[in-house]
DNA sequence: CTCTAATCCTAATGACGTTAGGATTATTAT
DNA sequence: ATAATAATCCTAACGTCATTAGGATTAGAG
């Protein structure tokens, strides 16, 4: 059985399937092959190496979360659109877990594919905070803050370090979502668009 | 050459060394038992697995962190001691970035490592929370708020996706964190303690 | 001074990522 | 149609990894 199809597309795919199922850690060259009837060996003919690969899924899974998010945004502005943005932000990473971090841990080294994922990430939040009347330095600045608040909620969340607290982690998120939204519209009355 | 005087402090303690100096994923029991003068072998008379030594270092991590936290809020309270939290929990992160890493990583699985890491994380958020005039619960949502922002902040920064922005980051995080106080002195005033 | 328990070693196992080189099939040029 | 070329996939092997079993050596207790 030779020439079966094989390709990088459907390797990167079947790597994203793999890994939501079976976890992050748990991935194996091995278990790949497997999983596409072929020899460990016949992957390395389409992929350059494992990290190679895992740079390939990242930036898939960023171009899904990409899609995620813009269509939440959809054609809303201003306040509901951050908040439609963080609450899909939230629902991305946990309904996609695995995939969350491996976008988190891609852009070690090589600057080239650092730069794409950066500007994917930070696309929905400047076209979200293009609504307020701020300088581009300080739409920068909240792009930041407003990136920094959701991962680092999303992540604690995810590491398991706010599991077996007595109230709605849900109801957190939301206060400190509309913490950023006072903070932003406090921004906007100081200094009108300077 | 036998009886080295090797015990489970010393295997940590190397164990954070290395991992400080060689970097988190390039840690390797071989390494680890060469610096020690040790077969790899020997280790395992005085940990139970690789795993469990990494669970004892983010321990110990998480007290070193612990420490750091506390003594820079020292007798300070309110918004100055909020702001010498959050530097503090800055510095410290990215002054020992690979024991950072494994802090977030380690609580996975078991649950009484995951109740104690959770308190000792908390404690100094609680301690600086405790001088604002709210109630038990909205304390709670506030501190996952805090840290939330301030995980999310230090690890987006290690991961690299705050680099090569024409802005100073920490003047972002400043403006995060003064958007936090305000936050909190909004809910203050909201609801008198409730 | 002997017995026991702890300590450290040698040796081996199985999983891992990766590479070299050969066999087979598809594609292109004649 | 057929020969030359290129792509695809395989077998086999290498070095590294964490981990375990069992034996040799040493320290401390009775």
């Amino acid at each position: 059985m030779f020439h079966k199809g094989l390709n990088q597309k459907i390797i990167v795919d079947a790597t994203k399937a793999l890994m939501e199922q079976e976890g992050f850690p748990a991935f194996s060259m091995r278990k790949l092959a497997e999983m596409l009837n072929v020899k460990t060996a016949s992957l390395y003919a389409h992929i350059e190496s494992m990290e190679a690969l895992f740079t390939e899924v990242g930036l898939s899974a960023l171009r899904d979360q990409w899609d995620c998010l813009l269509s939440a945004i959809g054609e809303q502005h201003g306040d509901a659109a951050v908040t439609a943005l963080a609450e899909s932000y939230r629902r991305f990473a946990s309904e996609h877990a695995e995939l969350y971090k491996i976008i988190m841990q891609m852009p070690t080294g090589n600057d080239a594919v650092l730069k794409e994922a950066a500007a994917m990430t930070a696309e929905p939040f400047i076209r979200v905070l293009a609504d307020y009347r701020l300088s581009e330095e300080q739409k920068m600045h909240w792009q930041l803050v407003l990136r920094g608040l959701m991962h680092g909620f999303v992540s604690e969340e995810q590491a398991g370090y706010f599991s077996h607290y007595p109230v709605s982690v849900e109801e957190s998120y939301q206060i400190a979502v509309r913490c950023m939204i006072d903070g932003l519209h406090k921004e906007e009355g100081e200094s009108n668009g300077r």
